[in-house]
DNA sequence: GTGAAAGCGCTAACAG
DNA sequence: CTGTTAGCGCTTTCAC
């Protein structure tokens, strides 16, 4: 009737013991009699005692066992991109090892949602994915003083960071495609900022404050392109649309449409640099499609080596990065026993040469 | 030096206004001046106050705002699983719009651990996979009060639950090949039970205690071949091997690897009845590399209709469930004002036919 | 608008 | 092995 909850107090007052006995009873089975210990969980389940409450326990213990994850992007994108599931993935398996739990929280595109999320978690420390610099969630995670590790992020700010080595990746993926002798390249670049627009890139994209990972993996195409005398200006530049400026980003889509950028033109290049493997199986589809074959007369590169890479007609050429390590060794250092705030780690790249890329077409 | 910890209380002491008036500086803008509010907000700048602790306010509060999602198998295996990632996007989707964080624990081979991680998650309610009647999480569940839906689980017991109509999907998927003529089947199943190994289906399979959507795949593919007068025992079922005999489950693997049992005899079937896309996906491997032919020598029909299902080669006949639908559901009942206690939701499934399908060939 | 009192349910620390 | 003391940090009354 107008009973209260039943708590470890009601138990321990009708068994009359202290409460300290009771708690004891489930989390120190060592630290009591063992008949006592049964007659106490007998009443427990008599009582309908639910067990000592993990939300007060967390309060009086300090640790919660739980490690937060935060996206970029909503939730729901995150499930249907493949790099960040194989990330998830690793991030998972040392949690589990560890047998604390994984609290998903949303990089929600509104911007104060996201902050508040990461102000109420219940965790004892978070791995961000922050490509943006300046992301206010490093604020507030240093208000909160949770230990936290970026992931792909600027490597400027003094804050413990996973990432690998972008610009070396785009590099070999240029260079590969060089000494297979092309000099006509394309390149479906990721959006420099959360409100660019579908399409060319900025003359001035280097000055734009922006997306860590874009400009770096930019810089690494232009270095290689660069070195071997291949003049920037002649390389045709787009980029995907920006959080702020897309409902529904299907990466394969942006890749699809923007192919025609380059492949409908006169002199069309002979080989498609693409910032994500979902990007090139777009710029394949299109290049099917228009009778252009691959990579007979266009050479793809992707980036990332997501599980599909190998799958998809013709398996792709790209660039490797070990996501699910990356996932891995973020949980790693946050679950350490000491966390160690100046550790900046980053994972190497290389390139896996498939079918995606052959010789440049003689003319 | 000595420095206590900085709470609310030391700011309301610092500014000399009650904690009250502190608190509501954060929760309820509206209950105090501007000016004042401002002031506390300095500050707590100041001071370091990191704003309230999440785990203290959900102890008074009584509400975590995090929705549990407990899984069979372990964490890093979900990430595996096409068919897992789907409901998961569904089931983030809900989760973000409601502004509740998702926390996803394991379902470690280790019963125990399992047990203990769902007894202290701090979560509102859960969704599990339960696939196995008589698991003992559900007792867990009910000890802690927690409102809870079982995903794919028995319908016998009288706990809410989220599944699909897998018979009748089972049926369709048999049905369609006995329309196209076939008459010599094979079956790829799932395990029956934690402990099967890998090979035939015991011929008491109907009474072991066992994973429900197993026994209703099995029975719907029987109930379609038997009433279409194919006897039962000419049909080869074979079944992976249970969690409990298997380190390593690549379900694709398990295709290929069982796949022989079907193909490297002297009388083999027709078409072959596989459990999930990926079993299917491992069956066309193996059938490619003897030169069998699907689906001109070899009709293939999965089960899910997973994203890959459509773009596979050749693309796969299959039955499609509605997999993020189910999330969505499943969060939507837990993160409804009211919970209701019976709802017992069945998803419909539909074959979906592609090109591993064909007239059985005349021999 | 603001504040005082009264817990939410549990466990660390230490004494017996 | 068992009990006592003293909070963990916050927010829900309800009075002013």
């Amino acid at each position: 009737m107008g009973q209260r909850r039943v708590t470890l107090e009601t138990l321990a007052r009708a068994l009359s013991v202290s409460k300290m006995t009771v708690s004891n009873a489930y989390n120190r089975p060592d630290q009591l009699s063992p008949a006592l210990r049964q007659r106490i969980l007998d009443a427990a389940r008599e009582l309908g005692y639910p067990g000592p409450n993990p939300v007060a326990s967390t309060l009086r213990r300090g640790k919660s066992g739980t490690l937060g994850l935060a996206f970029d992007d909503s939730l729901s994108y995150a499930f249907t991109d493949p790099a960040a599931i194989e990330f998830m993935q690793g991030i998972a398996r040392e949690c589990e090892r560890a047998g604390v739990g994984l609290l998903l929280v949303p990089g929600s595109p509104r911007r104060s949602g996201a902050l508040d999320v990461i102000r109420h978690a219940m965790v004892d420390s978070f791995a961000v994915f922050c490509d943006y610099e300046g992301d206010e969630r490093i604020g507030v995670l240093r208000e909160r003083g949770l230990p936290f590790v970026l992931i792909d992020s600027p490597r400027l700010n003094d804050a413990p960071a996973v990432g690998i080595d972008d610009r070396g990746g785009a590099r070999q993926a240029a260079q590969h495609l060089l000494d297979l002798g092309h000099r006509r390249f394309g390149i479906l670049s990721f959006c420099l900022n959360p409100d660019t627009v579908e399409g060319p890139l900025a003359p001035d994209w280097q000055d734009q404050a922006g997306y860590f990972v874009t400009k770096e993996r930019l810089c690494g195409y232009r270095e290689a392109l660069s070195a071997a005398g291949i003049a920037w200006d002649s390389v045709a530049v787009y980029q995907v649309a920006g959080v702020d400026q897309t409902v529904d980003n299907d990466p394969e889509d942006d890749g699809y449409r923007l192919a025609r950028f380059l492949l409908d033109q006169a002199s069309r290049p002979t080989a498609i640099l693409a910032m994500s493997d979902e990007l090139a199986r777009g710029v394949v589809r299109a290049a099917v499609e228009r009778g252009i074959r691959v990579p007979r007369d266009l050479s793809v590169v992707g980036y990332d080596d997501t599980a599909q890479a190998a799958h998809v007609q013709p398996a792709l050429t790209t660039v490797h990065q070990p996501l699910a390590e990356k996932g891995a060794t973020a949980a790693r250092l946050l679950l350490a026993p000491s966390f160690d705030v100046h550790a900046h780690i980053e994972l190497p790249t290389h390139l896996v040469v498939r079918a995606s890329t052959a010789p440049a077409p003689t003319p």
